[in-house]
DNA sequence: CAAAATATGTCAACATGGCTGACATAAATG
DNA sequence: CATTTATGTCAGCCATGTTGACATATTTTG
């Protein structure tokens, strides 16, 4: 997005008028004015954030598909196809599709389960884990510019916000994901 | 997402690992831990806040792409195509192809310009005005909710945190996007 | 004024990544 | 042994992004 220029006309404004509406919408007798700040600061926000690891992906001969498979097997190593497609929300043939590019580009290797043996369990190789990182990584930086621009404590209250904008059922679950990854990843 | 259950194993934990780890990436020797935690929830939260809208668009035959550009041409009336362009990072012909079914569903309208009479000016229609506050209405519902979990100045909070997230050079064209389209609002 | 630049639209072709439906195989399970 | 489960695969459709080439009307410029 080079420049944002509109040059839409603003009716009646005060020349004054403050950055922002009122803080909170006033629950006057209709509906609540919408976030609007909220709604498209996500849009941009969350563009942005993607479109770090898309440049790298693109020159791989990947896409968005690719990064959120290689992403959440390098996170949650040994986990089957059928949590992944719970995780991501899509068919098996759309996952299949990808998935087997990258385990075509040795990306990611699937292992049989020991106990069930009709399981592929999904691990990244030292080449996905390179990936997988250098894309966090791009996004890390992101983050850690955002944090250091603003205050301490603005993780904590980054994640607070984000948690809460999840789905009530599926909250718990999420958290559980991430938790489990963490404890999962390498210790040092 | 039904059930979120990873089955994957968790080599090394303490049984009592805290919810999350180091509040802050370790500035070891290497590279900076990433921030998992914010990279997973924002994709999840962004999935949840979009998944609203897609339900009610699905009924009527739109995508996400027709959300994006009833969205901003409610917020910035008159807005030129090129402006429009801009704003949404897409070829005119992507966008000409949902423009024109918005255009013939009356969603939206195209005025000839006073000034230059080779734009078309972009204004959406009553029944386009009430789609756009309709979706606008179910996002907001989950940000009301999200902010009324957590305490008050979560909105400052969330406002600041998601304009840091946003590339440099947008930032200041984000922002005063956002804030003439406030302006351009029809003051009650 | 004629020429060039601009704003917009359109046709055609292609890629990615969703989807459904149908079917196949191997292994676990009752 | 019959059924269910975990996974894979083929075929085709749809939405939405892309490039490239042109067309048309209008404004701007030399």
């Amino acid at each position: 997005m080079a420049d944002i220029n509109v040059s839409a006309k603003a009716p009646h404004s005060a020349p004054g008028a403050p950055a922002h509406p009122a803080p909170t919408p006033a629950p006057a007798g209709g509906a609540p004015e919408p976030f609007w700040d909220i709604i498209e600061l996500l849009f941009f926000a969350y563009r942005d954030f993607v479109g770090d690891p898309d440049e790298v992906l693109s020159k791989l001969g990947f896409g968005r598909a690719h990064h959120r498979v290689l992403h959440f097997v390098n996170r949650n190593p040994g986990m089957k196809v059928a949590d992944l497609l719970d995780i991501l929300n899509i068919t098996k043939q759309s996952l299949g599709r990808v998935l087997k590019q990258l385990v075509d580009q040795g990306y990611v290797i699937q292992k049989e389960g020991a106990a069930d043996r009709r399981q592929r369990l999904l691990y990244v190789t030292p080449k996905g884990e390179a990936l997988s990182l250098k894309l966090a990584g791009l996004q890390t930086q992101r983050i850690t510019r955002a944090f250091g621009e603003l205050g301490p404590g603005t993780h904590e209250a980054a994640r607070r916000f984000l948690t809460a904008m999840i789905d009530g059922d599926n909250r718990e679950g999420v958290l559980r994901l991430i938790a489990r990854a963490d404890r999962a990843a390498k210790p040092k």
